[in-house]
DNA sequence: ATTATAATATGATATTTGTCATATTATTTA
DNA sequence: TAAATAATATGACAAATATCATATTATAAT
């Protein structure tokens, strides 16, 4: 088992508060988890008993709609928390959460972060501060959702992904989304998504090459969006 | 001055988790004020150096988009707190407040509140589960706005607004919304809206009197919004 | 390697929604 | 009370977006 103590992903996340003696207690009590491209973390309604610190990898935050669509809400990286709300609100999750990339997480049972929140106050400011994040986060996803169209928020999320998650050294984006995913982060049809990266690309505001995209004309993608 | 120990209001909030010790040091510290209908509580980017407990009438939460129109993000009513998720973030608001109704607040400042997330561990917890049913709900609009159509988010907000608001004896929804602001919670042009009402008026599903809404077929509206 | 399957791409068309014009009604102000 | 202004309503049309069909390409399975 290894040592959270030395765990640099840590240091990213809310667990940074803790201290010595209270990372030796998190440590014996974690389960480490591999997680292949595509698996489920977990679902919509369950019940998960702990958060899950993300040691390695991304993954995706979906809701279902009764119409049989998922949307996706968010996209969870390394050195983030999985499951806090849950926690909190004592409620079933209301997301489901899918690995994007292999992954490697940590899953911490519910009892042991009560006792955090207990004791040690900045813990509990840290989580809040995330969470209070996440919901500026979220009103302003809103208020794009509700005003911008279609092309505006493709160029958005193009913009947010880059920033976000990088490039590799050809230049295209390091998160590998298919495009019904892109489409399933900007609230639209996957025709409609395919066909404005094809629009963008003849503008040469993008470069696409199979899966991969490129962010040619950063400037003219940030007039876009506004 | 009136005393918190003897306010009603504070024991639908967060509040409610603080001793008479607490209650009387607040007291002293609060300012109550009278806000007309119409009026700025707070303005998106401003520093409001802690939060507001709404006594009495109900408020809208609103972002200006880029394009120079507002959206309305959440209505928030008596019972309620104003300004958690700034405080938390020790940033400046990010939305907007007006009043829709003549309204009674009281302002506590910051050091106060600062202070109970200190010494109440229970306080701060509420504050956390009311932030995390915040998001949750943002995260189930923000669905909505991606995955259903302008008629199915006019009948969701509809039955929303008699759920929370309630009705009036002539049936007609409590509160007051013009059809910009209508519009503007359901994310679509005025006329659009303007439009879909006369539409439900002509099927039944709800009749207008004049500002006045009355929900007639609620089941139908609900299977509308699905 | 070959076939089966899934992902991407694009055209044609229908539907939804926004915009602009204008009429009507309600509300305020002088 | 009359005039001015704002809110609501509706038509005509344009633009954005979804849907369905089908082709092409990439990926996985045998």
């Amino acid at each position: 088992m290894s040592k959270c103590e030395h765990c640099i992903v840590r240091e990213f996340s809310s667990l940074k508060a803790l201290n010595k003696e209270e990372l030796l207690k998190m440590a014996e009590c974690k389960t480490s988890v591999t997680i292949k491209k595509g698996d489920l973390i977990f679902e919509e309604g369950e019940n998960v008993n702990g958060i899950y610190c993300i040691k390695d990898g991304v993954c995706k935050l979906t809701k279902l709609s009764p119409n049989g669509k998922d949307h996706i809400v968010k996209l969870v990286k390394k050195g983030e928390l999985l499951g806090q709300r849950s926690l909190i609100s004592d409620e079933p999750v209301n997301l489901s959460a899918f690995a994007l990339e292999d992954m490697e997480v940590c899953f911490i049972p519910k009892s042991e972060i009560l006792g955090f929140f207990d004791s040690n106050n900045k813990f509990s400011m840290n989580v809040m501060k995330t969470i209070c994040g996440d919901l500026k986060e979220a009103d302003e996803t809103m208020v794009n959702l509700a005003q911008k169209n279609v092309k505006e928020r493709l160029a958005i999320t193009l913009l947010y992904l880059e920033e976000t998650f990088g490039k590799n050294e050809d230049n295209s984006l390091k998160i590998q989304l298919s495009r019904e995913e892109l489409a399933s982060m900007i609230g639209t049809a996957t025709e409609s998504c395919i066909r404005l990266l094809s629009d963008f690309n003849k503008l040469e505001l993008i470069e696409l090459n199979g899966k991969k995209i490129i962010l040619k004309n950063i400037s003219k993608l940030k007039k876009m969006a506004e």
